[in-house]
DNA sequence: ATGATATATGTGGATATACGAATATACGGA
DNA sequence: TCCGTATATTCGTATATCCACATATATCAT
């Protein structure tokens, strides 16, 4: 059960916002799909999603060498309510909008096996 | 036109957003008695509303010796969507109930000339 | 086993943030 | 003018945060 304090620590970085904001549009996203929509290098991308992890609010599911991660299932209805306000009002700016474009538009994007 | 990380390292503090909190249920709260409702020292709050001013998401005015603060009226809509959420879920919990609780029950608090 | 790819973490340094205590400023009343 | 109350700010310090770089671990393919 965290707490508004750590859940608005979490939002108050844009790295994490940004993989938080891809989460919600994409459901379930790799660390390498965020690195490339993010232009950041992996370990700025990785130790965002540790804390993220660390805090309970993303889950992490292993596929072959691909990590892929959602938003934590039990995460309360308010903070999700939360989620979906910043998703629809800053989709479309950037770097929001051009990190989904960048995702879709990503080479050798991998395939997941099972759907999320 | 605040962006969206200083909106949530804005509510990443307990002493921010306990008087953001105020503000949205009691519309405009002066320091002293954001002071005695959070039981915090004075310099303490006034530096976080400081904060808050200059960030631009909050709005002071002056009456007699009191300085009132309250939302800043052009807040965009889901910045006021996300703190009534915030309100929604949070009221209930401490601290948040008893921080309004003791705001009702303060002696001497300062009477308003002119409605909010 | 070896190499390539994906991911995680250790480390040190730069910067930001929050704090208490003390002090400064503004206002109203006597 | 002097005092008391309300508010803001300065200062030094402790702590947290973020970062880049290097390295470790895990998995797959050959």
């Amino acid at each position: 059960m965290p707490h508004a304090h750590r859940f608005f620590q979490a939002l108050a970085d844009t790295t994490r916002l940004r993989c938080l904001m891809l989460m919600v549009a994409e459901e379930e996203v790799c660390v390498c799909e965020m690195t490339h929509a993010l232009g950041e290098i992996q370990p700025k991308v990785s130790r965002h999603l540790a804390a993220l992890r660390a805090a309970g609010f993303i889950l992490d599911r292993r596929e072959a060498q691909w990590i892929y991660y959602r938003l934590h299932p039990d995460l309360p209805a308010w903070m999700h309510e939360v989620l979906s306000t910043c998703q629809r009002a800053l989709a479309e700016q950037t770097p929001f909008s051009t990190d989904r474009a960048a995702l879709a538009d990503m080479p050798n994007r991998p395939q997941r096996r099972c759907a999320a």
